[in-house]
DNA sequence: ATTGGCAGTCCGGCACGACGAGTGCCAGGC
DNA sequence: GCCTGGCACTCGTCGTGCCGGACTGCCAAT
């Protein structure tokens, strides 16, 4: 059993090797910390974590190094994170300012807290599928070709051109668009596609094959627009983190621009939109995330509908300042799509 | 004065440095290659290479490799490209098929010619200026908001929000709608911004600052659309390239994710619509790149307009394949994107 | 102009030893 | 029962010296 001097041996030890980059030993650990006990007591104490498999020394006889299952245990014993210091709150207030268009508001929030935590940062984009269909416009381009834009009311935007094959006047494609939108306008994305499915029938038999094309294009469009999307800023900050990756950085890289992965970690990692979640080294060994862990908070758009973002960095990180941030991005990031 | 055999040479020792990433010899030139000469003599040749600073020794008496210069050189020797092969052909036709959205398709692109060339690949947006509108939407989003979506005829879409504090009635909408596209239809969007701002003037007064506000939020989306943006993949294949970046691949991930520094960088090579041009290492000094080269093609859409693609990647890379590939990707998207 | 030979230079790897940091353990003190 | 000081031991690191190998540069001969 870990006692409680124990457990602050741990908190110094992962906060040491944090800022210092370099396995921490009894003797440094009480010449830097008050304990009021000597060097051998902790070593005692050490052991004992080490048992654990909560730390582990990288060589015989060298200082210790957090274990991923003991960065968990420091993470969850985080009670409170270290809150913002003024200037990052400033940070936070200028940079997500005003913005209108929902990849903009991204795009900037992405950014900043890539610079906030001196990681890679990744954004979802709010997940489609509770969204509800606000508008449907339809646009003639000519030569038989026509563009369907879906407009939901989380503010996503997509548009897809579809090919005819056959020219049809402007009142008809009133008519289609006045249709279209009756039927789906207001309703989510999940019921939307089943809802289009009867349209065509509803048309003169000459028109219908037009409809029918028109509503298959919808209707990839909305399965297409569930797909998740992630962006992600800070990249070079993978690098400059030295040697953490132990030099092989490419499985990180590849997961990044995959996206896949990280969006189904994303997924996995339970949220709710209040509190940061980690998940640390072996724990995303399936994703091919090893070496790394990821912090994660859920934000909301105006509905209840959750996505989520986060960063992603070596697992020795500094978690209270970097988790802190992730909730004050994430918070504040809620606050702005409330109120448009 | 460099002679006809010593260009060979050079060409060699660009080839097996590129192959083998050590530092080449005169005994492992002769060996290698059938020159009908005597190691000695390369000997003589080499002294003279480095002479004009077209390949340098890393260390007193050890293998040459080549320098800016000499890879310079040897691109511009660099007659006939090596032609892809059957299956990389395929690949391109395979993946490139049949796309309907211009994201859709630049997506697709990038992603091939990282993978062909197992490089960085960037394709740039069609630059906007001297594309057309073709379509102007309006679209009520209740609550005095309305959508502002812009339709070019380069197939991009570009939409934002703009808050106009009163609610008007569609009617009104409509013969907006009918007088923006009377006005900038068809014409360039460099063209666009001028032609709008008499517009307001045409309605109403108390209709004409509702007006105002939706020319002003048209004419910053005209502005902000041609800001030129850059899509990019493959970045995983920097750092798969060994230790080519010398350990400070940093400045190189962070002027791929600032792209400022790349469309900087693509807007000054010289580029026609046929040629593949090349820049390399200390060329890109300005742009934090100087251990990189970059090839680059144009590429056109439906008009004359010309966008840029390449990839980029260390010195040490296959010039001959890569530009071979560049070039056929430009020329697959330039014929897929004129058929649409 | 080309060649073979030879001396000189430098890198990389390896073994060796000194040093320092850190541990594990034990006997003794509170 | 917990803590402490001390001591032996283990390793990793760093500097040194040494050797083999791979080149080059130069020169005299062809």
């Amino acid at each position: 059993m870990v006692s409680e001097r124990g457990l602050e041996v741990l908190r110094v030890i992962v906060h040491d090797y944090v800022a210092s980059r370099e396995p921490v030993g009894s003797k440094s650990i009480v010449e830097r910390h008050q304990f009021g006990v000597s060097a051998a007591t902790i070593r005692n104490d050490m052991a004992l974590l080490e048992e654990e498999e909560l730390i582990a020394a990288p060589h015989t006889s060298s200082g210790r190094v957090p274990t991923d299952k003991g960065y968990r245990l420091f993470v969850n014993q985080l009670a409170d994170l270290r809150p913002l210091s003024a200037a990052q709150r400033q940070a936070i207030e200028t940079f997500l300012g005003d913005s209108t268009d929902l990849d903009e508001v991204l795009g900037r929030t992405v950014r900043l807290l890539s610079q906030l935590t001196n990681q890679v940062a990744l954004v979802q984009y709010p997940t489609f599928s509770r969204a509800r269909v606000r508008h449907v416009e339809l646009v003639s381009l000519g030569d038989g070709r026509v563009m369907t834009v879906l407009i939901t009311d989380s503010g996503q935007v997509e548009q897809r051109v579809v090919d005819i094959r056959t020219t049809v006047d402007e009142s008809f494609l009133s008519e289609l668009r006045a249709a279209i939108n009756a039927v789906i306008g207001g309703r989510p994305l999940g019921e939307a596609s089943a809802a289009l499915a009867d349209l065509p029938a509803r048309f003169r038999p000459d028109l219908a094959a037009v409809v029918g094309v028109v509503v298959a294009s919808l209707t990839e469009q909305i399965a297409a627009g569930r797909q998740d999307r992630l962006v992600m800023a800070g990249a070079a900050n993978l690098v400059r983190t030295g040697d953490d990756f132990s030099g092989d950085l490419y499985p990180v890289l590849e997961a990044i621009e995959e996206q896949v992965a990280l969006l189904r970690l994303f997924g996995e990692m339970q949220l709710d939109a209040v509190d940061v979640a980690a998940s640390i080294g072996r724990e995303n060994a399936s994703f091919g995330l090893s070496q790394a862990s990821v912090l994660a908070s859920g934000y909301s758009t105006q509905g209840s509908e959750v996505a989520r973002l986060g960063v992603l960095g070596p697992m020795r990180m500094d978690y209270s300042t970097n988790m802190a941030a992730v909730r004050a991005v994430a918070r504040y990031l809620s606050s702005l799509l409330a109120e448009r």
